[in-house]
RNA sequence: GGCGGUGUAGCUCAGCGGCAGAGCAGGGGUCUCAUAAGCCCCGUGUCGGAGGUUCAAUUCCUCCCACCGCCA
């Protein structure tokens, strides 16, 4: 058993979620998915990277201090992860005490060590980009990115003696082809190593910018923005000495999109040496999602729309389309048709059409119990076999290096070869004839152990899709690689009809919210199955306030609380509760529900209640739990 | 301006010295278990252009063009 630590970068609260965010967040999910699943020891970290001249300008603008702009927009993040069903393990945010100390414990060794000194620097300066620009960058005058002019500034700063670690640097490089990857990024980055290496400005004066973390040396400067973020990978596991640093810490990787290679293939490394921590294993880099063919530029509006998709389509079409699509390390193109073909031909046409078609011949002929392998078509089945285990061994590899689109590419190999095998072994033929009864259960057999096995291996990359094959199957509990073998399945286990688990989208009609209610088939259809209702989720919340809203006779206005964030709901039982009524009370909620407006208030969830006769009543607890806890 | 990358079927891309490939889209056929899904069949494209090395180049070299990235 192994152990795997992977960060994503920590994102600058000054940026509202989009895909470009998402998809660093969702490879990095399902990274660490596929380690859960080989059973490995994980960690993943995220977070959000609070300080700096950006936001305390953006917070100034909106009236607010620094920290309450860096709070909405940190739960902003946390809770678009939430919403993609990112499952990770810590959530570190730069304003939090234990960052800080970790960054001023470092700074401190660094400046008893001599790796930093004062030095006096002038120099155009761009507020917006927050850099110093040299004589030949300037565009008359003013800053080549945002055409503003630009301020003559003078100042001291203290520097971090970056240069003296260039040779080693270029040598670790040379010795670990791997350490950033692909290679093209690291090419990259030893192009940028041929040139001399400056000292890095490690400071900035108080005066000039107040929103950060003082220097322990010098209180009249705080510390740069990158010299602080990057510690957070660090700072997350305790530091040095703490169990959990020391346990996953030499096993760390990080992810980032291409804009940041410089500061985690150069800054980090230099930093991480003269602080005397070890360095990193992999630096992996992905491209940049286009739309339409057409290059982002500065507005990210076209992003955060394209993310928004995830409502229209689901969060496993969206999450399948980003990795199945994109060639790690590379940039690709996001359109909604691109995502509509992948979604009809590979998860409709291909995966979810297979679940059906395989349960329902179970269902129909096997009495919806798997069959015994009576060995009657040795052929086909091992030839299925032996697919199942090119494909596994190809994503095993493929996996290694970050790469998912090849993963996926391997595993729908397999699918096509199970597709083919039913059509080829036609079970619907052998069951007309009593003399090929052995022959159909062996086929069905087979079928079911495929789905099995895919309910396995392609959880890491469809969590929820393959949860309900695997209770399809009804198999329990977390999926293991090891169990990934062709011929584990056992015979006589139940199986019910998986239908609907992608629906096609028909591009000829007006695009419609694709319906949550799966397709029902014959005497169930007034009922739901467990996954379906698994798919509301219910929490329990604390009422933080409660006000009524104006004009209006039914709605009240809760705010809530589940554990790790705070919800606006609003509900329509004014008639039945006063405003103090239900504050302090422990509540059942609808976590999941898509947001509402109300009298122009947007409500994030519905509060339970009972009714009849017109007698209504909040449902509460009769003991205390804590708040965010599921209701099932 | 320096360094590097890319340019292959309508689209996205793989191949990287030995008769040009995959997926998708499109056309035809077929089964009926299935989500009008599946399966089978159908591709002569100046492998960006020009030279060169070689028995042989999409594949190696040089130059040019276009686009992209890093650096200045």
């Amino acid at each position: 058993m192994g152990t795997f630590y992977l960060t994503t970068p920590i994102y600058y609260v000054n940026d509202k979620p989009h895909l470009g965010h998402a998809y660093t967040t969702l490879v990095a999910d399902t990274m660490a998915r596929y380690h859960r699943l080989i059973g490995d020891d994980v960690w993943l970290l995220t977070g959000t990277d609070e300080h700096g001249d950006k936001v305390a300008q953006a917070a100034n603008r909106a009236g607010v201090t620094p920290q309450t702009l860096a709070d909405q927009n940190s739960a902003a993040f946390r809770e678009t992860w939430r919403e993609l069903g990112i499952r990770y393990d810590d959530y570190i945010r730069t304003t939090e005490d234990r960052h800080k100390a970790v960054v001023v414990q470092v700074l401190q060794k660094l400046w008893d060590a001599g790796e930093i000194y004062l030095g006096r620097y002038g120099g155009h300066y761009c507020v917006g980009c927050e850099r110093f620009y040299t004589e030949k960058e300037i565009v008359d005058g003013k800053c080549p990115d945002h055409l503003r002019p630009l301020e003559w500034i003078e100042e001291e700063n203290y520097f971090f003696k970056m240069s003296k670690y260039q040779a080693w640097l270029i040598e670790h490089i040379e010795r670990h082809p791997d350490f950033v990857r692909p290679e093209r990024y690291r090419n990259e980055v030893l192009g940028f190593l041929r040139d001399p290496l400056q000292d890095l400005s490690i400071s900035r004066p108080r005066r000039r910018l107040d929103w950060g973390i003082p220097l322990p040396f010098d209180g009249e400067y705080v510390t740069y923005v990158w010299f602080d973020a990057l510690l957070n990978y660090v700072s997350a596991l305790g530091g040095p000495g703490d169990p959990r640093f020391e346990k996953f810490w030499p096993h760390v990787q990080h992810v980032t999109a291409k804009d940041i290679v410089k500061a985690h293939a150069i800054y980090w490394p230099c930093m991480l040496k003269a602080a005397g921590i070890p360095l990193y294993r992999h630096l992996n880099v992905h491209g940049y999602w286009t739309l339409g063919g057409h290059k982002i530029s500065k507005s990210v509006g076209n992003l955060v729309e394209a993310l928004a998709l995830k409502d229209k389509y689901g969060v496993e079409a969206v999450r399948y389309f980003v990795l199945r699509e994109m060639a790690f390390g590379l940039d690709a193109d996001f359109s909604e048709e691109a995502l509509v073909g992948r979604l009809n031909a590979d998860l409709a046409n291909d995966l979810g059409n297979l679940v059906s078609r395989a349960t329902t011949l179970i269902v129909n002929l096997a009495g919806g119990k798997v069959p015994a392998d009576e060995g009657a078509a040795p052929d086909e089945t091992g030839e299925l076999g032996r697919t199942f285990e090119r494909a596994t061994a190809e994503a095993g590899r493929a996996m290694e290096e970050f790469a998912s689109h090849r993963a996926l590419a391997a595993y729908w190999e397999f699918i096509g070869a199970v597709n083919r095998f039913v059509d080829t072994t036609q079970p619907w033929s052998l069951a007309k004839r009593q003399d090929q009864r052995a022959k159909l259960d062996t086929v069905l057999h087979a079928l079911a152990e495929s789905l099995r096995l895919l309910g396995i291996v392609l959880s890491p990359f469809l969590p929820e899709a393959t949860a309900k094959i695997r209770a399809g199957l009804g198999q329990t509990g977390e999926p293991k690689l090891a169990d990934a073998r062709w011929g584990l399945i056992q015979a006589g286990t139940p199986v019910t009809k998986v239908s609907g688990l992608f629906p096609r989208i028909d591009e000829k009609k007006a695009p419609q919210t694709p319906a949550v209610t799966a397709k029902t088939v014959g005497e169930d259809a007034a009922k739901i199955s467990i996954d379906e209702f698994g798919k509301v989720e219910l929490r329990i919340a604390e009422v933080l306030a409660c006000a009524p809203v104006p004009k209006s006779k039914k709605l009240l206005k809760l705010t809530v609380s589940l554990g790790t964030e705070e919800r606006t709901i609003v509900s329509g039982i004014a008639e039945h509760y006063a405003p103090g009524d239900l504050v302090g009370k422990k509540v059942v909620v609808v976590a999941n529900l898509a947001p509402a407006k109300l009298m122009g208030i947007e409500s994030n969830g519905m509060v339970l209640s009972g009714e009849i006769d017109g007698k209504l009543a909040v449902l509460t607890l009769d003991r205390d739990l804590g708040s965010g806890a599921k209701v099932k």
